[in-house]
DNA sequence: AGATGTACTGACAAATTCGTCAGTGGATCG
DNA sequence: CGATCCACTGACGAATTTGTCAGTACATCT
């Protein structure tokens, strides 16, 4: 009976979940699924992240086979991350789940609106 | 910058997540989505969950518009929990997340695999 | 009479994730 | 020369989630 959705489960919504939970794994995705970037460009694309979690999240999506790391031997180094083919097939499935977020954002304001119109921080339109 | 996906974030990927995320949700879902069933019915179809951790989903579930509680006053109670008309748009969506993990567990099988054949504890086929 | 089942709550500990802080080594900028 | 940037690591505390344990009220089963 495992406690963290980290460790290996047979069920197939867990294995989804675990690639992309984390508190900031959707939004790198969703900056990467745009262009490729350098980690400090990822870093201040993504108000609110520190370099730490950041850098934690990289490496478990690399681990995942959905980043690839592309680094430039050099002084200052250069890194910069994209995501990999295998990564892409998970894009149609973040749409999937965006949209319904979306529904469901709407569904939910009407009570409790903080930040509806104000612009949203990040990740904001499809 | 909330710690917590339970935050009210404005990302639709964040609010779709906060629904399902939980060590349990995804299991009890599946459960619910062939049809309707009693706490302790849930309860002895998910092998490993704790009675707490279950209801805890299943308020959670419910407050999200989810689920729907249908209690029969009796002795002793009998509380039935059902998957909601809302709630059914939520079905496909874990419908592609789990054909995509699907994927991902042959992929990443051939090394680590404990259970790849033992037939799965739960949430097993589409 | 005592055990068991039902649906649930509250208090609290354990596990896990997240965030903060400091530090690396070399180059470039002022 | 001191500051800053780069990508990253390690240690450690804080926040959050999950699990354990006990207890409720009534009824049926043995």
């Amino acid at each position: 009976m495992p406690v963290s959705k980290k460790e290996i489960s047979p069920c197939p919504i867990d294995a989804m979940l675990s690639v992309i939970d984390g508190r900031w794994k959707g939004t790198i995705l969703w900056r990467l699924s745009e262009r490729p970037l350098r980690t400090s460009e990822l870093r201040r694309s993504i108000p609110g992240i520190t370099e730490r979690m950041l850098i934690r999240h990289l490496q478990e999506l690399v681990r995942d086979g959905i980043l690839v790391r592309h680094q430039e031997q050099t002084v200052p180094p250069c890194v910069r991350y994209s995501i990999s083919k295998y990564g892409l097939t998970l894009v149609p499935v973040l749409e999937v789940i965006c949209a319904w977020g979306r529904n469901h954002l709407k569904r939910t304001s009407g009570h409790g609106r903080e930040w509806s119109q104000a612009a949203q921080p990040h990740r904001n339109v499809l």
